[in-house]
RNA sequence: AGGGGCGUCGUCAAGCGGUAAGACACAGGACUUUGGUUCCUGCAUUCGGAGGUUCGAAUCCUCCCGCCCCUGCCA
């Protein structure tokens, strides 16, 4: 990606970038750009940190900046190493690298007490002796102001002494606080004397058991900004009003700079769910298989499900940065899927529902090796053997007994053309005299039109896909919807009722061809006709267990056709 | 209710006083050995509402309405 100047050409630069731009043009930090990645190892990543992701890295690499991976660790009753090793897996695989530049937030811990230090030494902070409800009460509501603590004027020399004491453990969890000392009666609930520092005698993944106080949010996000050199700290809208707290820090401790938060709207999708809460509840609760079920909006899931990384990064770009709430719909991601697969993902047959087609007049034995194309739009792509035989398998909807006007796939007497192979016509049906369900077809080939053309010119009004019984290996295909149903006028309090019922079938009876024997796990290619699938990170085997996910399927204008029909 | 934000097509989103980009979705049509892809065409006389300023307003001013965020020792 090429900077500034290609940016200036394109219209519509989003409200950020055209910030930076103007900071890098009056000659703000001497031009430089920094920003950085925060997030709190506390769950998996999802889409909507995809957006932030794209965001930071690509202002850092599009002004000739950098952008930092911070971990930001000061809960530890949250976080854990596993999250730590995921989000970084995750960042990865999106395709972006903070090169030598990952922190963590714990990294900061002394400083981070230094400046608490400076801030009571200035008078700005002291230990308040409240408990967590009183602090409560004392602070106040949206409408009336808060009440001072009754331990906001101890000297400073009381204040230092406490703080180093709740540094070396000699007060109970819960005991005292330390707080900035700003204004009580703000309107701003933020500004009501802030906590800074917290006692909590808990197991940190990285400090182990060095500290028992943990800096609050408010005052350790600033000063790591500041600390890292970050020039624009980008953040979701929620945290606009934590803003006047973040320059209220820097403003009143000796911090290296000043670094500017700029706020922007999160992401919403239609039917899934995005915020962290829900996707625990989805996981511990056992609906989902675990974070990298494929019907999660998390980054491993889509992994999993097939998304390429890249277009999740197209999809990023489309969807734009504002202010306002808004909510994307799904299409627009699938669409970046297909329109990403389309161009690259190599065509292949299978059969997900298998109905039986013996060719009659095929003769006894014969098996014909056709040579298929993997992109039949680009030659140069290369090709594969597929055999075909007189027993072969074809999907079981591309038949109709009784079809209706619009539907031009087979039926009786009706000829189709199986893809790259023959023509066929159906002559016969045969059905289990028990439930009176078809179990074969019967057809006649016409040998002229191997490969799938006639010399009299004749035409089919359809193309069919197949794979030869003999041939084609069993495989396990695993269909994903959304995993909301589409959200109507009266919404539950609960949102796992509108769970999808069908967010997930299994296919254990599917029929692909052999060239996919030995596929390697996570490849990726279109089931003609059908979709895009994914063959599983987890579950499949090559040359042993075949199981693919599908990614996303086709357009289905017949679908569509169907149900206007309806 | 106090404060902070936001309201442009069904959904995102440009627009920054000169007369409504683009994308997705949707609807037609062409082409097609994937009812896929591709290609055409259509899709906001109007910018939450009402006033006002101006030759001219989505853009400026006033008032009103609606939605989101804030009362964790979470981030």
């Amino acid at each position: 990606m090429s900077e500034a100047g290609t940016l200036q050409e394109k219209p519509g630069l989003d409200f950020i970038r055209a910030r930076v731009k103007q900071d890098v043009e009056e000659g703000k930090n001497n031009g430089r750009v920094h920003t950085r990645f925060p997030p709190e190892p506390n769950g998996y990543l999802h889409i909507g940190h995809a957006k932030s992701i794209c965001l930071n890295f690509g202002i850092g690499a599009e002004f000739n900046g950098k952008c930092n991976l911070r971990f930001d660790d000061t809960n530890p009753a949250k976080e854990s190493p596993e999250f730590v090793r995921s989000i970084q897996e995750d960042v990865r695989w999106l395709g972006f690298d903070w090169e030598d530049r990952m922190f963590f937030a714990s990294d900061y811990f002394e400083k981070l007490a230094d400046f608490a230090g400076e801030l009571i030494q200035k008078g700005l902070a002291y230990v308040d002796s409240l408990s967590a409800d009183e602090i409560r009460e004392h602070r106040g509501t949206l409408t009336e102001p808060g009440r001072e603590s009754p331990f906001r004027n101890r000297t400073k020399e009381e204040n230092l002494d406490l703080f180093r004491r709740m540094r070396a453990g000699e007060f109970p969890d819960g005991a005292h606080v330390l707080r900035a000392k700003i204004d009580m009666a703000s309107p701003n609930l933020l500004m009501r004397d802030p906590t800074l520092y917290r006692i909590r005698r808990i197991h940190h993944h990285r400090t182990g058991d060095k500290w028992c106080i943990y800096p609050m949010y408010d005052f350790t996000h600033c000063l790591s900004d500041a600390m890292e050199g970050i020039t624009h700290s980008v953040c979701t809208l929620e945290f606009e009003n934590n803003r006047p707290l973040y320059d209220w820090v820097l403003d009143n401790v000796s911090a290296p700079c000043h670094p500017q938060q700029i706020e922007f709207a999160r992401l919403n999708l239609t039917r899934t769910v995005l915020s962290k809460r829900k996707l625990i509840r989805l996981v511990e609760g056992g609906f989902m298989s675990g974070w990298d079920d494929p019907r999660m909006p998390t980054l491993v899931g889509m992994r999993r499900r097939g998304y390429p990384p890249r277009s999740i990064r197209t999809f990023c770009e489309r969807i734009g940065i504002a202010k306002r709430d808004s909510t994307v719909d799904m299409a627009l991601l699938e669409h970046c899927v297909r329109e990403d697969l389309n161009a690259w993902a190599p065509r292949i047959m299978a059969v997900q529902d298998p109905i039986k087609v013996t060719i009659t007049n095929w003769p006894q034995g014969k098996v014909d090796n056709l040579e298929c194309p993997f992109m039949p739009n680009d030659p140069s792509a290369g090709s594969r053997i597929v055999p075909f035989s007189g027993e072969l398998f074809i999907e079981r909807e591309d038949f109709m007994e009784d079809p209706p006007k619009k539907f031009f796939r087979l039926a009786p007497g009706r000829e189709v053309r199986l893809r790259y192979a023959y023509f066929i016509r159906c002559e016969e049906v045969v059905k289990d005299p028990g439930t009176n369900e078809i179990t074969e077809i019967l057809c006649t080939y016409d040998p002229e039109t191997r490969g799938g053309d006639a010399p009299d010119g004749r035409k089919v009004k359809a193309t069919l896909h197949w794979v030869s019984a003999a041939h084609a290996l069993p495989a396990e295909v695993r269909l994903y919807d959304s995993l909301l149903t589409e959200s109507g006028p009266d919404e539950p309090e609960d949102f796992t009722e509108r769970l999808n019922p069908d967010s997930l079938k299994v296919l254990t009876n599917c029929r692909v061809e052999p060239s996919l024997k030995d596929c390697q796990p996570e490849s990726l290619c279109q089931f003609e006709r059908l979709g895009y699938y994914c063959a599983d990170r987890m579950d499949h085997e090559p040359g042993a267990r075949l199981v693919f996910n599908r990614t996303v399927s086709l357009r289905d204008t017949w679908a569509k056709i169907q149900k206007k029909g309806e």
